[in-house]
DNA sequence: GTTAGCACTCGACATATTAGAGTGCTAATC
DNA sequence: GATTAGCACTCTAATATGTCGAGTGCTAAC
């Protein structure tokens, strides 16, 4: 049995027509739509084959045919054709991502934000977890005559900022020479570089304030190493509630199951150059069967900078989604590329 | 007609039996329940006035009964007898409010996480739009050559940063000098104060420095007036979705409904003293009509510092949600008070 | 290789049928 | 006069039955 071009044509046929309007396709109707002036007949020999090379499935005995999973995949490597973005759709998203101002962070879940708005779908998007991202400069503000505002900025645009508040009052002697201090060592390290031996070292040369500011030292400590842990955010998850193909019941588990951090940043993970397309279970879980996930990565001066995606329902309409990710992250990467560029 | 014991005490146990189960209660089950040693007739001839004074309703002509929203309404505020949180739900409560280091709108959005999750419910919480929040302080932090981060913080705990990218190279002479000058005419002064008025004089004290840094005059202005416009964090919206009486419809369109800022501020708003309930649509709101909401204010040091609450259906576990939310918005003003102390 | 024709399958939908829970009313009882 | 037993009545939910039509698979003819 050979995959010629007629066979294409009529899995593709079936793919789009499947798509748009969600109901099995049947032969006559395949027939009428498609130019081809074969018979129904023909084309029920033809979707019997393909349904033996695994291309197609049937919901039931009687039905008309729905693309499995090996169809849709065949479909997205090399049937359907390249949506071209118009105007106004570039337009819409130079808009939507036109923030400011914004940290990385920020800036990642918020674009993830916007991606769900516009695709009718679950978006998920990603802070970088890389091993190259160094410290760029601790901060101390006083806030108060006890509090001190904490913030740590990495070459990789992202910001933590954390609230700490001392068991005396802090002078702004004292913030002037632990900065100093803290900055001298830390700065422009990368993190496997700031180990807690190095934390003690720094901990040895506060001896006049130790008393006061030594926790600090934890706090930075600790807050340094989350710079490691990826940030992965999810939006607009409840966009799965209107795909007619997911249940109330099935949808909150999988919004239970994305809600956890470590699976979502599992899927996420391994991301290579542009847009990849993980159909059903090539996500290498039961849950997300009925689901596809379209990633793409943001890049920064040719350095990973997160990545940002979209789940939905296995039947979508993958020539234009991969399309408007696409361009997506190709606008964040350069906004980013802008926004983070320092030197 | 009066309302006699009898009757309070069958509404009570009513409305107990179908926050329970959900299943609207029968006359016979209610005889089987109830202590009383009374007959399923006397207490169908009860019902029956019950349901005649409005405090009862019938899904269908030969059903058991359920609450009206007044049923529920006097069930609240005099039926239920108060729950008493048990050492290990307070302890549960006192561990998730554990957060370390963030600033209000964190923390609040953080603790309507913990909310949510607690209790099954929508969450919603609101940092406070309060007249009398001042500026405390604004910092500038250079984060690169061309680039700067710009942070304010607010009497009230509030925090807003944001990168800032100059034309030029700015110097920490710069930096210091508008550090200075900002500092020396806003800090302290009420939203109301900072006018544009104040802020074009504080351009022309800028004379040396006006053509690098002029633009983040108006940057700072807008980031204080956004102080007063109060942010509304939502979480936990798809736990509505376990509700057996929210189809994902109907929850989806809730949602939606709640996803608008200003609507879900509209529903908090003018909350007092106290944990206070509204049952269905004495939120004003035909959507809400099947929901309940239950909101208690945060306070700091006797200031309204934001407020607090769930929604969740008309059926659900006042007493014991009341006592956990009260509980809860005790504990996060503690903790708010500890933290934001300043002088 | 293609096509018309036809029997067959199966879900979707509409229409009975039944069982059971619960009410409302009446008349007897305390 | 309040309470209760008894009973006819109502309505839903569950189950069974019937019908329609879309779609298939197969065969025989082109």
């Amino acid at each position: 049995m050979q995959f010629g071009d007629r066979k294409r044509f009529i899995l593709s046929a079936i793919v789009n027509s499947y798509i748009e309007t969600g109901e099995p396709v049947g032969s006559k109707l395949l027939a009428s739509i498609t130019g081809l002036s074969i018979s129904s007949a023909t084309i029920r020999n033809e979707m019997s084959e393909l349904a033996e090379m695994g291309f197609l499935g049937q919901p039931h005995t009687s039905s008309g045919r729905i693309p499995t999973q090996m169809g849709y995949r065949i479909y997205v490597d090399s049937l359907m054709v390249t949506y071209l973005l118009t105007e106004t759709e570039r337009a819409k998203i130079d808009s939507l991502l036109n923030i400011e101002g914004a940290d990385l962070e920020s800036l990642l879940e918020r674009s993830g934000e916007m991606l769900a708005s516009l695709t009718g779908c679950a978006a998920v998007s990603a802070a970088p977890t890389d091993e190259s991202v160094r410290v760029r400069r601790i901060e101390l503000v006083i806030t108060g005559k006890f509090t001190l505002l904490l913030v740590i900025l990495a070459t990789s645009g992202v910001i933590k900022s954390r609230f700490y508040r001392a068991e005396e009052d802090v002078s702004s002697d004292m913030i002037t020479f632990f900065s100093r201090l803290v900055n001298e060592k830390i700065s422009g390290k990368s993190l496997a570089e700031i180990t807690p031996v190095l934390m003690n070292k720094l901990a040895e040369g506060l001896y006049e304030y130790t008393l006061t500011l030594a926790p600090l030292l934890d706090i930075i400590y600790e807050e340094i190493k989350l710079f490691n842990t990826s940030e992965v955010f999810l939006g607009g998850e409840t966009n799965l509630l209107n795909h007619p193909e997911f249940d109330s019941v099935r949808v909150l588990s999988m919004i239970r199951f994305l809600e956890k951090r470590e699976e979502l940043a599992r899927l996420i993970v391994g991301v290579q150059n542009g847009v990849s397309v993980r159909i059903g279970t090539e996500n290498g879980q039961a849950l997300m069967q009925a689901s596809s996930f379209i990633v793409a990565p943001v890049v920064f001066m040719g350095h990973p900078a997160g990545a940002i995606g979209i789940i939905g329902p296995t039947r979508m309409n993958y020539a234009k989604l991969i399309s408007h990710i696409e361009y997506f992250s190709k606008v964040l990467s350069k906004i980013i590329s802008e926004s983070f560029f320092y030197e």
